[in-house]
DNA sequence: GAAAACTAGGTACACCGTACCCGGTTGTCC
DNA sequence: GGACAACCGGGTACGGTGTACCTAGTTTTC
């Protein structure tokens, strides 16, 4: 966690913020399959096992991408004083930050960030909902549900680009493939919803933003009921 | 996706029933990480490239384990007519079913299963918003902010679980083992909220069950709220 | 000048998914 | 009954992976 100057020995001949940012910019072209620890030590010119000069283990660098990222939609320090808007706000940038980095979605949903960012972002979420005569742990409780609805869907969002994004089919491509197989569930008459879906989907809430946020608003809602005020 | 004698040829040794079952068996008892493909003819007593005579690879061998446990939280074949309850229902048993398999969240977070139970599932949810004056669109909004929430949710609440089995530590042991770090957040001075939740946490919404009903609940109230009906 | 504390990085090991191939078995057809 | 197609089991091999361990060089302190 100290990237400075030791007190002895050689300069080193480079940084952890380099290592997270040679990281990044791989994982970011080519996916999260694509970070190695040879291929980073390629990227940045050293040998591989120099790496672990730096860095504890591969583990290590995903955090370091993880907090990096997570410093891109840190919340203000100070809430605005709308609630509603601020944990909103986080959320569509929390969304868009995974959206810039498609592998963060991955990543988070099952870990979340420990790091000096991470913490942050989860001090300034609270601090959202702080003063609103709440219990920690309800606050804790309404924070955490927005982060899951924004991970579960983001998750399942990229995951499914991410897929494509792996066969280097586009999606014309892709959907001719899956043509047979679609077919035989719709002849079979056993999913009439999923053939209304395939049908007549699209002419509402076709905007991936809109849809997205059109289930946040919802729980928003649901989260703006249970407040004492009302 | 055959398991069908064929025409010609020595009678398979195994099925892919028998190869899901060992499967799933594996992940279980020891994390995804221990499934592999030499491991798995180990255990069903083949030899490892035999197993490409039944799946196309890994990637199948995972669709196979999850769309096994899709089954086991089909819902009804036909809605009870409150769908509130029938979503919670749907919502809470597969958050069971993905306790019962910590690896599956962390699957279904980024892969949702195309395959029959898969398929059947996301079609009965679908019915069980059905009639209630949606157009598609939204009965798939409504229907996929509360995968999203549950997806989110449980992906966090086992990942951390995961995390501390593959240390092998026990959670004193672990806690142990953070809290200089800890120690060392929470003398800076920078995250009063975060010493608010060390320091009093626990005291309502203790049980895990009612922490991830609380979000759920709060969201389906806000689907209520926006049905035509009121 | 010696020693301590650091640096770079090569080698090696155990493992992974799977492409390719060979040889054996079974059913069908002439 | 013989030929052959179609399937099965599975060994070998290739190009990857993370990282433990070790050697050797460099800088600072005493």
């Amino acid at each position: 966690m100290r990237p400075e100057r030791p007190a002895r020995g050689p300069r080193p001949a480079f940084s952890r913020a380099q290592l997270t940012e040679a990281a990044l910019r791989v994982a970011d072209a080519e996916g999260l399959d694509a970070i190695s620890m040879r291929r980073l030590a390629a990227e940045i010119g050293s040998g591989t096992m120099s790496l672990y000069r730096y860095v504890s283990g591969k583990d290590d660098v995903i955090d370091l991408m993880v907090d990096a990222v997570s410093a891109e939609f840190l919340p203000p320090d100070v809430p605005s004083g709308d609630w509603r808007a601020d944990l909103r706000a986080l959320a569509i940038q929390g969304r868009q930050a995974m959206h810039r980095h498609p592998w963060m979605a991955r990543v988070t949903a099952t870990r979340q960030s420990s790091g000096p960012n991470g913490v942050r972002t989860f001090e300034r979420a609270l601090s959202v909902v702080d003063g609103l005569g709440l219990s920690i742990d309800v606050m804790l409780a309404l924070v955490g549900s927005v982060f899951a609805y924004v991970n579960g869907y983001v998750a399942a969002e990229m995951g499914e680009l991410e897929a494509l994004r792996r066969t280097g089919l586009d999606v014309q491509q892709w959907m001719a493939r899956q043509a047979p197989y679609l077919e035989t569930l719709l002849k079979s008459g056993d999913h009439p919803l999923f053939a209304r879906v395939v049908a007549e989907s699209g002419r509402e809430l076709a905007d991936p933003d809109e849809r997205f946020a059109y289930g946040l608003d919802r729980l928003l809602d649901g989260i703006a009921a249970a407040l004492p005020g009302g």
